[in-house]
DNA sequence: CGGTCCATGAGACCAAGTCCCATCACTGGC
DNA sequence: GCCAGTGATGGGACTTGGTCTCATGGACCG
Protein backbone atom coordinates (compact mmCIF):
# COMPACT_ATOMS: atom_id res chain seq x y z
CA UNK A 1 0.00 0.00 0.00
CA UNK A 2 1.65 3.18 -1.28
CA UNK A 3 1.20 6.42 0.32
CA UNK A 4 1.06 8.88 -2.43
CA UNK A 5 -0.44 7.68 -5.63
CA UNK A 6 2.65 7.58 -8.59
CA UNK A 7 3.09 10.51 -11.28
CA UNK A 8 1.11 13.31 -9.64
CA UNK A 9 2.07 15.52 -12.78
CA UNK A 10 0.54 13.17 -15.50
CA UNK A 11 -2.70 12.94 -13.11
CA UNK A 12 -3.04 16.51 -13.44
CA UNK A 13 -2.72 16.80 -16.55
CA UNK A 14 -5.23 14.44 -17.28
CA UNK A 15 -7.63 15.77 -14.99
CA UNK A 16 -7.17 19.26 -16.41
CA UNK A 17 -7.73 18.17 -19.82
CA UNK A 18 -11.07 16.55 -18.67
CA UNK A 19 -12.15 19.47 -17.16
CA UNK A 20 -10.89 21.99 -19.86
CA UNK A 21 -13.40 19.81 -21.96
CA UNK A 22 -15.92 19.29 -19.78
CA UNK A 23 -16.41 23.44 -18.50
CA UNK A 24 -13.72 24.96 -20.66
CA UNK A 25 -10.85 26.69 -19.18
CA UNK A 26 -12.22 29.64 -17.75
CA UNK A 27 -15.03 27.71 -15.88
CA UNK A 28 -12.21 25.50 -14.11
CA UNK A 29 -10.57 26.21 -10.86
CA UNK A 30 -7.23 24.73 -9.78
CA UNK A 31 -8.64 23.41 -6.79
CA UNK A 32 -10.92 21.33 -9.17
CA UNK A 33 -8.27 20.04 -11.23
CA UNK A 34 -6.27 19.33 -8.42
CA UNK A 35 -8.98 17.59 -6.51
CA UNK A 36 -10.14 16.10 -9.20
CA UNK A 37 -6.55 14.26 -9.56
CA UNK A 38 -6.52 13.50 -5.94
CA UNK A 39 -4.58 16.16 -4.56
CA UNK A 40 -4.28 19.99 -3.44
CA UNK A 41 -3.99 23.28 -4.96
CA UNK A 42 -0.44 23.48 -3.27
CA UNK A 43 0.73 20.07 -5.22
CA UNK A 44 -0.71 21.44 -7.88
CA UNK A 45 1.29 24.63 -8.15
CA UNK A 46 4.42 22.53 -6.62
CA UNK A 47 4.36 20.68 -10.54
CA UNK A 48 3.29 23.28 -12.31
CA UNK A 49 4.48 26.87 -12.82
CA UNK A 50 1.06 28.13 -13.09
CA UNK A 51 -2.32 27.35 -14.52
CA UNK A 52 -1.64 27.39 -18.37
CA UNK A 53 1.57 25.58 -18.03
CA UNK A 54 -0.80 22.11 -16.99
CA UNK A 55 -1.12 21.30 -20.80
CA UNK A 56 2.61 21.75 -21.35
CA UNK A 57 5.28 19.79 -21.23
CA UNK A 58 8.73 21.55 -19.99
CA UNK A 59 10.86 22.09 -22.83
CA UNK A 60 11.67 18.57 -23.51
CA UNK A 61 10.35 19.21 -27.04
CA UNK A 62 12.94 22.39 -27.78
CA UNK A 63 15.87 20.04 -25.91
CA UNK A 64 15.15 17.06 -28.49
CA UNK A 65 14.82 19.39 -31.53
CA UNK A 66 17.38 21.45 -30.67
CA UNK A 67 19.70 17.87 -30.29
CA UNK A 68 17.97 16.42 -33.70
CA UNK A 69 19.70 19.50 -34.91
CA UNK A 70 23.02 19.31 -33.86
CA UNK A 71 23.17 15.46 -35.00
CA UNK A 72 21.98 16.20 -38.55
CA UNK A 73 24.40 14.71 -41.66
CA UNK A 74 26.93 17.97 -41.63
CA UNK A 75 26.48 18.12 -45.07
CA UNK A 76 22.68 18.97 -45.21
CA UNK A 77 21.32 22.12 -46.04
CA UNK A 78 19.35 24.19 -43.28
CA UNK A 79 15.81 23.16 -44.18
CA UNK A 80 16.83 19.19 -44.36
CA UNK A 81 18.25 19.89 -41.36
CA UNK A 82 15.25 20.80 -39.57
CA UNK A 83 13.08 18.14 -41.64
CA UNK A 84 15.06 15.47 -40.04
CA UNK A 85 15.06 16.58 -36.83
CA UNK A 86 11.56 16.89 -36.90
CA UNK A 87 11.27 13.48 -38.07
CA UNK A 88 13.18 12.08 -35.24
CA UNK A 89 11.02 14.07 -32.67
CA UNK A 90 8.24 12.00 -34.27
CA UNK A 91 10.15 9.03 -33.71
CA UNK A 92 10.43 9.45 -30.01
CA UNK A 93 7.46 12.17 -29.31
CA UNK A 94 4.83 11.71 -31.47
CA UNK A 95 4.39 8.18 -31.31
CA UNK A 96 0.64 6.60 -32.19
CA UNK A 97 -0.23 6.05 -28.47
CA UNK A 98 0.17 10.00 -28.04
CA UNK A 99 -1.64 10.95 -31.23
CA UNK A 100 -5.31 10.78 -29.52
CA UNK A 101 -4.41 12.89 -26.41
CA UNK A 102 -2.38 15.35 -28.76
CA UNK A 103 -5.55 16.04 -30.71
CA UNK A 104 -7.70 16.60 -27.67
CA UNK A 105 -5.03 18.81 -25.96
CA UNK A 106 -5.04 20.88 -29.59
CA UNK A 107 -8.90 21.12 -29.53
CA UNK A 108 -8.26 22.84 -25.90
CA UNK A 109 -5.75 24.82 -26.93
CA UNK A 110 -7.63 26.64 -29.60
CA UNK A 111 -10.51 27.00 -27.83
CA UNK A 112 -9.28 29.08 -25.46
CA UNK A 113 -7.01 32.61 -26.01
CA UNK A 114 -5.33 31.88 -22.64
CA UNK A 115 -4.05 28.87 -23.80
CA UNK A 116 -3.02 29.83 -27.46
CA UNK A 117 -0.75 32.82 -26.04
CA UNK A 118 1.13 30.33 -24.01
CA UNK A 119 1.34 27.80 -27.13
CA UNK A 120 2.22 30.86 -28.99
CA UNK A 121 5.05 31.81 -26.78
CA UNK A 122 6.56 28.22 -27.04
CA UNK A 123 6.25 28.56 -30.27
CA UNK A 124 8.34 31.35 -30.70
CA UNK A 125 11.31 30.10 -28.35
CA UNK A 126 11.27 26.99 -30.54
CA UNK A 127 11.69 28.85 -33.49
CA UNK A 128 14.46 30.94 -32.09
CA UNK A 129 15.92 27.80 -30.20
CA UNK A 130 16.17 25.71 -33.93
CA UNK A 131 17.55 29.12 -35.35
CA UNK A 132 20.41 29.09 -33.05
CA UNK A 133 20.81 25.37 -32.98
CA UNK A 134 21.71 26.00 -37.07
CA UNK A 135 23.67 28.97 -36.34
CA UNK A 136 25.80 25.97 -34.03
CA UNK A 137 26.17 24.50 -36.97
CA UNK A 138 28.17 27.30 -38.89
CA UNK A 139 24.57 28.67 -40.80
CA UNK A 140 24.87 32.03 -41.09
CA UNK A 141 22.17 33.85 -38.88
CA UNK A 142 19.62 35.52 -41.35
CA UNK A 143 19.88 32.09 -43.30
CA UNK A 144 18.89 30.40 -39.97
CA UNK A 145 16.04 32.53 -39.37
CA UNK A 146 14.57 31.80 -42.49
CA UNK A 147 15.02 27.97 -42.35
CA UNK A 148 13.88 28.50 -38.42
CA UNK A 149 10.43 29.99 -39.80
CA UNK A 150 9.90 27.96 -42.85
CA UNK A 151 10.69 24.93 -40.58
CA UNK A 152 8.15 26.06 -38.27
CA UNK A 153 5.79 26.01 -40.85
CA UNK A 154 6.53 22.80 -42.46
CA UNK A 155 6.18 21.57 -38.65
CA UNK A 156 2.75 23.10 -38.13
CA UNK A 157 1.29 21.77 -41.75
CA UNK A 158 2.88 18.36 -40.31
CA UNK A 159 1.06 18.56 -36.99
CA UNK A 160 -1.99 19.45 -38.07
CA UNK A 161 -2.30 16.42 -40.75
CA UNK A 162 -0.83 13.69 -37.84
CA UNK A 163 -3.79 14.82 -35.60
CA UNK A 164 -6.26 15.12 -37.91
CA UNK A 165 -5.17 11.66 -39.71
CA UNK A 166 -7.81 8.75 -38.94
CA UNK A 167 -5.75 5.78 -39.47
CA UNK A 168 -2.45 6.71 -37.48
CA UNK A 169 -0.02 7.74 -40.27
CA UNK A 170 3.53 8.31 -39.02
CA UNK A 171 5.05 11.78 -38.42
CA UNK A 172 8.00 10.89 -40.42
CA UNK A 173 6.17 10.93 -43.76
CA UNK A 174 4.20 13.65 -42.83
CA UNK A 175 7.09 16.36 -42.06
CA UNK A 176 8.75 15.24 -45.56
CA UNK A 177 5.14 15.17 -47.28
CA UNK A 178 5.03 18.99 -46.04
CA UNK A 179 8.11 20.01 -46.63
CA UNK A 180 7.94 18.89 -50.42
CA UNK A 181 4.83 21.25 -49.96
CA UNK A 182 6.32 24.29 -48.65
CA UNK A 183 9.28 23.94 -51.29
CA UNK A 184 6.92 23.97 -53.74
CA UNK A 185 5.24 27.03 -52.79
CA UNK A 186 8.06 28.41 -51.99
CA UNK A 187 9.54 28.49 -55.30
CA UNK A 188 6.08 29.17 -57.20
CA UNK A 189 5.63 32.38 -54.71
CA UNK B 1 -11.78 73.87 -15.87
CA UNK B 2 -12.87 70.13 -17.25
CA UNK B 3 -13.38 67.36 -14.75
CA UNK B 4 -11.90 64.65 -16.87
CA UNK B 5 -8.16 65.19 -18.01
CA UNK B 6 -8.09 63.94 -21.86
CA UNK B 7 -7.04 61.06 -23.20
CA UNK B 8 -6.75 57.99 -20.07
CA UNK B 9 -5.35 55.40 -22.14
CA UNK B 10 -2.37 57.31 -23.12
CA UNK B 11 -2.28 58.68 -19.65
CA UNK B 12 -2.26 55.02 -18.72
CA UNK B 13 0.20 53.97 -21.41
CA UNK B 14 2.66 56.31 -20.43
CA UNK B 15 2.54 55.56 -16.35
CA UNK B 16 2.99 52.24 -16.93
CA UNK B 17 5.77 52.40 -18.88
CA UNK B 18 7.46 54.19 -16.31
CA UNK B 19 6.88 52.37 -13.85
CA UNK B 20 7.60 48.95 -15.67
CA UNK B 21 11.12 50.40 -16.63
CA UNK B 22 11.58 51.80 -13.06
CA UNK B 23 10.90 48.66 -10.91
CA UNK B 24 9.99 45.93 -13.66
CA UNK B 25 6.56 44.39 -14.80
CA UNK B 26 6.03 42.27 -11.75
CA UNK B 27 6.85 44.63 -9.28
CA UNK B 28 4.27 47.39 -10.40
CA UNK B 29 0.33 47.25 -9.26
CA UNK B 30 -2.05 48.36 -11.38
CA UNK B 31 -3.03 50.55 -8.70
CA UNK B 32 -0.40 51.75 -8.74
CA UNK B 33 -0.21 52.65 -12.40
CA UNK B 34 -3.41 54.22 -12.14
CA UNK B 35 -2.45 56.45 -9.31
CA UNK B 36 0.32 57.44 -11.42
CA UNK B 37 -1.97 58.83 -14.14
CA UNK B 38 -4.39 60.30 -11.90
CA UNK B 39 -6.84 57.34 -12.08
CA UNK B 40 -8.49 54.61 -10.07
CA UNK B 41 -8.03 50.38 -10.75
CA UNK B 42 -11.53 50.62 -12.17
CA UNK B 43 -10.80 52.92 -14.97
CA UNK B 44 -7.43 51.23 -16.06
CA UNK B 45 -9.57 47.65 -16.48
CA UNK B 46 -12.02 49.80 -17.94
CA UNK B 47 -9.98 50.52 -20.86
CA UNK B 48 -7.73 47.49 -21.04
CA UNK B 49 -8.58 43.95 -20.26
CA UNK B 50 -5.54 42.92 -18.42
CA UNK B 51 -2.43 44.79 -17.43
CA UNK B 52 -0.18 43.18 -20.28
CA UNK B 53 -2.50 45.07 -23.05
CA UNK B 54 -1.60 48.40 -21.14
CA UNK B 55 1.42 48.47 -23.93
CA UNK B 56 -0.58 46.98 -26.84
CA UNK B 57 -2.76 48.70 -28.99
CA UNK B 58 -6.25 47.35 -30.11
CA UNK B 59 -5.66 45.65 -32.97
CA UNK B 60 -4.77 48.93 -35.68
CA UNK B 61 -1.57 47.48 -36.78
CA UNK B 62 -3.34 44.49 -37.89
CA UNK B 63 -5.99 46.04 -39.36
CA UNK B 64 -3.43 48.55 -41.50
CA UNK B 65 -1.67 45.57 -42.50
CA UNK B 66 -4.83 44.12 -44.45
CA UNK B 67 -5.59 47.13 -45.28
CA UNK B 68 -2.24 47.62 -47.45
CA UNK B 69 -1.88 44.20 -48.45
CA UNK B 70 -5.48 44.34 -50.02
CA UNK B 71 -4.42 47.41 -51.66
CA UNK B 72 -1.13 46.75 -52.75
CA UNK B 73 -0.93 46.40 -56.46
CA UNK B 74 -2.48 43.76 -58.17
CA UNK B 75 0.20 42.10 -59.81
CA UNK B 76 2.70 41.95 -57.24
CA UNK B 77 4.00 38.59 -55.40
CA UNK B 78 2.97 37.30 -52.30
CA UNK B 79 6.41 38.64 -50.36
CA UNK B 80 6.39 41.87 -52.16
CA UNK B 81 2.68 42.23 -51.47
CA UNK B 82 3.54 42.32 -47.70
CA UNK B 83 6.87 44.68 -48.10
CA UNK B 84 4.23 47.13 -49.87
CA UNK B 85 1.93 46.54 -46.84
CA UNK B 86 5.28 47.02 -44.00
CA UNK B 87 6.31 50.13 -45.85
CA UNK B 88 2.46 51.78 -45.71
CA UNK B 89 2.29 50.76 -42.12
CA UNK B 90 6.06 52.66 -41.53
CA UNK B 91 4.41 56.12 -43.00
CA UNK B 92 1.33 55.80 -40.82
CA UNK B 93 2.15 54.35 -37.65
CA UNK B 94 6.26 53.57 -37.08
CA UNK B 95 7.09 58.10 -37.60
CA UNK B 96 9.91 59.05 -36.56
CA UNK B 97 8.43 60.74 -33.21
CA UNK B 98 7.19 57.44 -32.41
CA UNK B 99 10.67 55.83 -32.33
CA UNK B 100 11.29 56.64 -28.95
CA UNK B 101 8.78 54.79 -27.32
CA UNK B 102 8.69 52.20 -29.23
CA UNK B 103 12.56 51.63 -28.63
CA UNK B 104 11.73 52.01 -24.78
CA UNK B 105 8.91 49.69 -24.81
CA UNK B 106 10.60 47.10 -26.35
CA UNK B 107 13.10 46.65 -24.10
CA UNK B 108 10.35 46.03 -21.76
CA UNK B 109 8.59 43.53 -23.28
CA UNK B 110 12.22 41.75 -23.56
CA UNK B 111 12.45 42.27 -20.09
CA UNK B 112 9.58 40.72 -18.49
CA UNK B 113 8.24 37.09 -20.25
CA UNK B 114 4.76 37.63 -19.55
CA UNK B 115 4.62 40.84 -21.94
CA UNK B 116 7.04 38.89 -24.55
CA UNK B 117 4.30 36.04 -24.31
CA UNK B 118 1.71 38.55 -25.11
CA UNK B 119 3.87 40.20 -27.56
CA UNK B 120 4.04 36.27 -29.23
CA UNK B 121 0.38 35.70 -29.66
CA UNK B 122 0.20 39.20 -31.40
CA UNK B 123 2.85 38.21 -33.36
CA UNK B 124 0.98 34.85 -34.30
CA UNK B 125 -2.36 36.62 -35.05
CA UNK B 126 -0.47 39.04 -37.28
CA UNK B 127 0.98 36.15 -39.24
CA UNK B 128 -2.43 34.61 -39.65
CA UNK B 129 -4.09 37.56 -40.52
CA UNK B 130 -1.05 37.91 -43.13
CA UNK B 131 -1.63 35.28 -44.39
CA UNK B 132 -5.47 35.53 -44.51
CA UNK B 133 -5.17 39.29 -46.38
CA UNK B 134 -3.00 37.29 -49.22
CA UNK B 135 -5.41 34.49 -49.31
CA UNK B 136 -7.68 36.80 -50.53
CA UNK B 137 -6.00 37.97 -52.97
CA UNK B 138 -6.09 35.01 -54.65
CA UNK B 139 -2.36 33.32 -53.57
CA UNK B 140 -3.03 29.83 -52.61
CA UNK B 141 -3.22 28.99 -48.91
CA UNK B 142 0.23 27.09 -48.40
CA UNK B 143 2.06 30.23 -50.77
CA UNK B 144 0.07 33.03 -48.44
CA UNK B 145 1.56 30.77 -45.24
CA UNK B 146 4.96 31.38 -46.73
CA UNK B 147 4.93 34.81 -47.59
CA UNK B 148 3.26 35.80 -43.93
CA UNK B 149 6.70 33.92 -42.48
CA UNK B 150 9.07 35.23 -44.48
CA UNK B 151 7.23 38.46 -44.23
CA UNK B 152 7.28 38.45 -40.26
CA UNK B 153 11.13 37.96 -40.69
CA UNK B 154 11.33 40.81 -42.73
CA UNK B 155 8.89 42.81 -40.54
CA UNK B 156 11.12 41.64 -37.15
CA UNK B 157 14.68 42.82 -38.56
CA UNK B 158 13.66 45.65 -39.79
CA UNK B 159 12.00 47.06 -36.58
CA UNK B 160 14.86 45.91 -35.00
CA UNK B 161 17.27 48.10 -37.35
CA UNK B 162 14.51 50.75 -36.66
CA UNK B 163 14.48 50.63 -33.20
CA UNK B 164 18.07 50.48 -33.06
CA UNK B 165 19.26 53.41 -35.60
CA UNK B 166 20.66 56.50 -33.68
CA UNK B 167 20.05 58.80 -36.85
CA UNK B 168 16.12 58.37 -37.20
CA UNK B 169 16.11 56.39 -40.26
CA UNK B 170 12.96 55.43 -42.38
CA UNK B 171 11.39 52.51 -41.70
CA UNK B 172 10.13 52.30 -45.55
CA UNK B 173 13.95 51.51 -46.98
CA UNK B 174 14.92 49.10 -43.70
CA UNK B 175 12.05 47.29 -44.86
CA UNK B 176 13.25 46.84 -48.35
CA UNK B 177 16.90 46.38 -47.43
CA UNK B 178 15.62 43.33 -44.99
CA UNK B 179 13.30 42.26 -47.68
CA UNK B 180 16.40 41.91 -50.01
CA UNK B 181 18.21 40.02 -47.37
CA UNK B 182 15.81 37.67 -46.53
CA UNK B 183 15.71 36.87 -49.98
CA UNK B 184 19.49 36.22 -50.88
CA UNK B 185 19.33 34.28 -47.82
CA UNK B 186 16.56 31.88 -49.04
CA UNK B 187 18.11 31.61 -52.09
CA UNK B 188 21.24 30.87 -50.14
CA UNK B 189 20.04 28.21 -47.82
C1' DC C 1 13.48 1.33 17.08
C1' DG C 2 14.64 6.09 15.91
C1' DG C 3 16.06 9.73 12.84
C1' DT C 4 15.97 11.87 8.37
C1' DC C 5 14.06 12.82 3.87
C1' DC C 6 10.51 14.25 0.85
C1' DA C 7 6.05 14.70 -1.25
C1' DT C 8 2.05 16.47 0.31
C1' DG C 9 -1.53 19.31 3.09
C1' DA C 10 -3.21 23.56 5.32
C1' DG C 11 -3.95 28.13 5.48
C1' DA C 12 -2.63 33.08 5.41
C1' DC C 13 -1.74 36.51 2.21
C1' DC C 14 -1.39 39.60 -2.11
C1' DA C 15 -2.59 41.09 -6.66
C1' DA C 16 -5.34 40.46 -11.01
C1' DG C 17 -9.69 40.77 -12.77
C1' DT C 18 -15.13 41.05 -12.42
C1' DC C 19 -19.29 43.24 -11.05
C1' DC C 20 -22.54 46.42 -9.42
C1' DC C 21 -23.81 50.73 -7.92
C1' DA C 22 -22.93 55.65 -6.80
C1' DT C 23 -21.26 60.14 -8.39
C1' DC C 24 -20.97 64.14 -11.06
C1' DA C 25 -19.93 67.10 -15.03
C1' DC C 26 -21.82 67.97 -19.45
C1' DT C 27 -25.80 68.34 -22.80
C1' DG C 28 -30.19 69.25 -24.67
C1' DG C 29 -35.04 70.30 -24.14
C1' DC C 30 -38.49 73.02 -21.92
C1' DG D 1 -32.66 78.89 -15.56
C1' DC D 2 -34.34 74.16 -14.37
C1' DC D 3 -34.44 69.20 -15.18
C1' DA D 4 -33.56 64.66 -17.04
C1' DG D 5 -30.42 61.79 -19.60
C1' DT D 6 -25.72 60.37 -20.79
C1' DG D 7 -21.13 58.86 -20.11
C1' DA D 8 -16.70 58.62 -17.86
C1' DT D 9 -15.18 57.83 -13.46
C1' DG D 10 -14.82 56.15 -8.34
C1' DG D 11 -15.61 52.76 -4.68
C1' DG D 12 -15.77 48.52 -2.79
C1' DA D 13 -17.15 43.65 -2.44
C1' DC D 14 -15.93 39.33 -4.32
C1' DT D 15 -13.53 35.31 -6.85
C1' DT D 16 -9.39 33.19 -8.33
C1' DG D 17 -4.47 32.67 -9.55
C1' DG D 18 -0.23 32.43 -7.43
C1' DT D 19 3.31 32.76 -3.32
C1' DC D 20 4.96 31.51 0.99
C1' DT D 21 5.65 29.22 5.31
C1' DC D 22 4.91 25.71 8.37
C1' DA D 23 2.98 21.19 9.70
C1' DT D 24 2.30 16.20 8.68
C1' DG D 25 3.28 11.59 7.98
C1' DG D 26 4.91 7.68 5.40
C1' DA D 27 9.31 5.58 3.49
C1' DC D 28 13.92 4.39 3.84
C1' DC D 29 18.18 3.53 6.36
C1' DG D 30 20.90 2.40 10.12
Amino acid sequence: MVRWQPDAPGRLAAAALDLFEERGYENTTVIEIAERAGLTKSTFFRHFPDKREVLFDKGTVTGLLAEGIASAPPDAGPLDTVADALDALGRTFFTADRREFSGRRQAVLNAHPELREREALKRLDLTASMAEALHRRGVPTLNARVAAQLGTLVWEVAYDQWIGTGNGEDFGPLVRQALAAVRAAEAGG
